[in-house]
DNA sequence: TGGCGATATGTTTTGGAAAACATATCGAAA
DNA sequence: TTTCGATATGTTTTCCAAAACATATCGCCA
């Protein structure tokens, strides 16, 4: 059975557009926006191919990304299934689940730790972007 | 006179390959670590070229991303000089300032908000990054 | 047992950003 | 009045990540 992200720990889309925050592990990321999204994708769909085609990616990016994922971390994000009565499919791992739910923490917590100076730096832009 | 930015304000190389920040206007990086690195070395060095040459950017990267940096903001954050003893130079204005040191603010409240995490997920990595 | 949907991975193509190269302009100082 | 170091900007070249295309494999279900 995959196990759903709550809802809780989603990040409104208008979040993003302020601000984004990498995870580096040397020169490569670790952990970021879109990977996140990706795990949460594929937690979502139960499939890696589902992930894609909700993000409009290609399979082929999303599998590299899960890829690269998998290689980073002592464990792997993603557990992936060939075969069956859908043809195969994926979800998180139990590291997988925290990762993303710990990202998103951090999303959260560097959000209100900075709100008040990303508004300030936001109004001092020229393009106003729309709300 | 060029003001120069507090080093109590520098952020020190070493939090940077942990996590990057970046501000968003729209879909493009209003203020990021590589910016906010160009605007601090415009500072020190009193010119564009003289940043290039101690960031190893080329000159062009460089007057291009001050070019969108003055664009994106309400006011420039560079002015520029051409001619003169020096041959030119160039200075952060008021607003430069603000942002360069506001930017680093963000660093700084971030990187303590979500330090924990950082260091956790971190250790979930593979490939630990040398110390 | 053959079709389906998914994983897994090799190969080729290409769009666009970055680099490289080039040149015009400016103004103080010697 | 020529030299110098910097700004300012046009043009060409290079390179590589991403996209596109292709194919092999797997295991259930009808």
């Amino acid at each position: 059975m995959v196990k759903r992200v709550k809802s809780e720990d989603a990040i409104d889309a208008q979040d993003l557009r302020e601000f984004k925050l990498r995870v580096y592990a040397g020169d490569v990321i670790a952990m970021g926006p879109g990977k996140a999204d990706l795990l949460e994708a594929i937690s979502v769909t139960g499939s890696i191919s589902g992930a894609g085609r909700a993000l409009g990616m290609s399979y082929r990016r999303c599998w590299e990304l899960v890829s690269i994922m998998n290689a980073q971390f002592v464990e792997p994000l993603v557990v992936s299934m060939k075969g069956g009565s859908n043809g195969g499919g994926a979800e998180l791992s139990a590291m997988g689940i925290d990762v993303l739910k710990r990202y998103r923490t951090m999303q959260r917590r560097a959000k209100k730790s900075i709100a008040s100076d990303v508004a300030r730096m936001r109004s001092m832009l020229r393009t106003q972007v729309e709300r």
